[in-house]
DNA sequence: CCGAAAATAT
DNA sequence: GATATTTTCG
């Protein structure tokens, strides 16, 4: 009808092109990875994210693209398989500029390298403290209260990691303390399986809330197919 | 409904 | 021109 009225002014019934944003994004992996890539479809990840924002359709292009990045991001670390020829003098290619670490999540943890107690308050304030943190948020975002903890894929790795390394803590840090003649070695044991205990407990907690998390997980998907609100 | 590819918008 | 997001298609 109206003559060469290009899209432009014309925000009739229709939505805004969605950006999304990192609080977004951050929600759409919680949630991908709360399913796991394998359930990973659009209706499900949009009934988990429970966001008025989002239309399926959004869900299904960004998981596209998320997928995409993935892919890459795998290659680049199993550049083959063909056991033929061809020496595997592949090296990765994907520079630090490159838009996958800038755009999609998938970050790594640059803690894997550090000295023994920076690993321990790396492990506190960078992880532990993080996790209560976005715990303690708002309790009525589901996605994110669900999402938190396998959001954080370095979690588990770190505490584990850290947990590992703890007996290299106690022999380091005794050592160094019988150089220095008598400085309250006992102190330092004490102290030494103290925070071991409290790692550990941590760890039992984190493991309760992943299953508990894991069984609500299965009980959501149980009750999503038939037939959840899902209109837009 | 899904995922891939083509079309647009930024 | 490259990316991000939307729309079309099988």
């Amino acid at each position: 009808m109206m003559n060469k009225n290009k899209d432009h002014e014309k925000k009739k019934n229709k939505k805004p092109r969605l950006t999304w944003s990192e609080e977004l994004h951050r929600k759409f992996v919680n949630v991908v990875n709360l399913l796991g890539i394998e359930n990973a479809v659009p209706r499900k990840i949009l009934a988990f994210m429970n966001d008025e924002r989002l239309t399926k359709e959004n869900v299904a292009s960004h998981l596209q693209k998320y997928k995409l990045s993935l892919k890459r991001i795998s290659s680049s670390c199993v550049p083959n398989k063909n056991g033929s020829i061809i020496g595997c003098g592949q090296f990765q290619n994907v520079s630090p500029s490159d838009p996958v670490y800038q755009n999609d999540a998938v970050q790594q943890k640059p803690m894997s390298t550090l000295h023994s107690d920076e690993r321990l308050d790396s492990l506190v304030d960078d992880v532990l403290l993080q996790w209560w943190e976005d715990n303690n948020q708002d309790p009525t975002d589901l996605s994110d209260v669900i999402g938190t903890l396998l959001n954080t894929p370095p979690l588990k790795d770190a505490v584990n990691s850290n947990l590992g390394s703890t007996q290299d803590l106690v022999t380091l840090a005794s050592s160094s303390c019988v150089s220095h003649e008598s400085i309250e070695i006992g102190e330092l044991r004490q102290e030494i399986a103290a925070t071991r205990n409290e790692t550990r407990q941590l760890r039992e907690t984190i493991h309760a809330l992943k299953a508990q998390q894991d069984m609500l997980v299965q009980v959501v998907l149980q009750l999503l197919p038939p037939n959840v609100l899902t209109q837009q």
